[in-house]
DNA sequence: AAAGCGTGGTA
DNA sequence: TTACCAAGCTT
């Protein structure tokens, strides 16, 4: 079969008018990628499961989410809000503090809206619609076809930077992905691997179970049966899982690659340069201070707004100090007091969007002073500290703070 | 439709 | 160390 194939593929006239074979070239490489994918995929937790819930949750950890970062997440979210129901009824400081630290924060929002209005309209049951799905709030096309694909076996397609990647190779589009017609050319690519992989169904299936009868039982990873009962769920898996382990942006091991006889960047030698690059926004600079203040062994904490970086995330009161260096003058703009005493904690490094943050933790000391604690504001003694949904780079400071003797 | 939204892994 | 970038969505 395979062998027949490729001679037909040989047989080509080197030079035919452009048009690719519309449906047999999308067949050879849904094929390829699902027996590649039958022996290769990663056991990823969420690939043990075909709860909806399940996977949907993973969907929305992993956009702009490495796998390595997500999974103690996923495991710890699956741990404490095991159904639909649970998170549509979870309070929204337990849904912060069990994405502590993952980002993007209006993600988790959004997917507790999504479980209430699934529990409102839909009767609790996820739903199988690919339309209905893209409805709900924090998903999109990418998300929707993910969640069709992956936990109904519907042929939906799916883009995301892994698939826009092996694509852009595997044909030779050298323009921006992100172009509105290159853009559409993507999902067509990819719409015609995912019907690909519907129709090869009865193949795949006389084919490979007569070999996994032959070799006693399919382990859970290496030699997963998925390709074979869910073909549309393992060919989306199989595009993301090249992009991932073969088709990476620096060095690709082409060597390897099921799909190197397919692909125009690697038969052009453009590889490295495919897909192009998209122009990243300058970095800018920014310094802040701030302050650690301690009242009976309790720290002022204050809740951040909802419509900021970070919004309803938690923080210690802090000033953007736009060149000043002075903690005192600093600390009397923020409290209208002057401390009595201060003395340096840490200084922080990190970056959020685009901006490259230094942060100068100080502690500070008001004497007699009473300081107002105010509507978002509230003192936490350590174990407190530890429970509420901080910000990263204010995670690192309470960290600091707790290792420290109180002083 | 371009920009905002976070963070940590990785080379 | 810096720069890229990762299973994107929203406005």
């Amino acid at each position: 079969m395979r062998k027949r194939e490729t001679k037909n593929l040989k047989r080509e006239p080197a030079n035919s008018p452009a048009p690719r074979p519309a449906l047999r070239t999308p067949c050879l490489i849904a094929r390829a990628l699902l027996d590649w994918f039958a022996v290769n995929a990663r056991d990823l937790p969420w690939r043990r499961t075909r709860d909806p819930y399940a996977i949907w949750a993973s969907e929305i950890m992993l956009q702009q989410t490495q796998v390595k970062t997500v999974i103690p997440y996923w495991e710890r979210w699956m741990r404490e809000l095991p159904t639909l129901q649970s998170l549509a009824e979870a309070k929204p400081d337990t849904i912060h503090k069990l994405w502590e630290g993952l980002g993007y924060y209006t993600r988790v929002r959004n997917l507790q809206k999504a479980a209430q209005q699934i529990c409102a309209n839909h009767g609790g049951v996820f739903p199988r619609e690919f339309d209905a799905i893209l409805a709900l709030p924090g998903i999109g096309r990418y998300t929707a076809g993910a969640i069709a694909s992956i936990a109904f076996n519907q042929p939906a397609p799916i883009l995301d930077g892994n698939v826009i990647r092996v694509l852009c190779r595997l044909h030779g589009i050298a323009e921006d992905p992100q172009e509105k017609r290159t853009n559409a050319r993507l999902w067509q690519l990819a719409g015609e691997l995912a019907s690909a992989a519907a129709t090869l169904t009865q193949h795949a299936l006389r084919k490979t179970t007569g070999e996994i009868t032959r070799q006693s039982k399919p382990k859970i990873n290496k030699g997963s049966d998925l390709p074979t009962a869910l073909p549309c769920s393992a060919l989306n898996q199989s595009l993301m899982e090249l992009g991932a382990l073969i088709c990476t942006p620096r060095t690709p091991s082409c060597g390897v690659c099921p799909v190197a006889k397919h692909c125009v960047a690697r038969r052009e030698n453009r590889v490295d340069a495919l897909p192009r690059p998209k122009q990243r926004a300058a970095v800018t600079e920014r310094g802040f201070m701030v302050f650690l203040v301690e009242q009976r062994g309790r720290f002022l904490v204050q809740q951040r707004g909802a419509n900021v970086v970070n919004a309803h995330l938690w923080e210690f009161p802090n000033l953007e100090a736009n060149g000043k260096a002075d903690v005192v003058e600093l600390a009397q703009l923020e409290f209208g007091a002057k401390p009595t005493a201060t003395q340096p904690l840490c200084t922080i490094k990190h970056a959020i969007t685009r901006y490259r943050i230094t942060a100068e933790a100080y502690r500070v000391e008001f004497g007699a002073q009473r300081i107002e604690g105010g509507k978002n504001r509230r003192w936490c003694r350590h174990d407190e500290l530890a429970r509420l949904a901080f910000t990263s780079a204010h995670r690192r400071i309470a960290d600091k703070l707790r290792g420290q003797p109180c002083g």
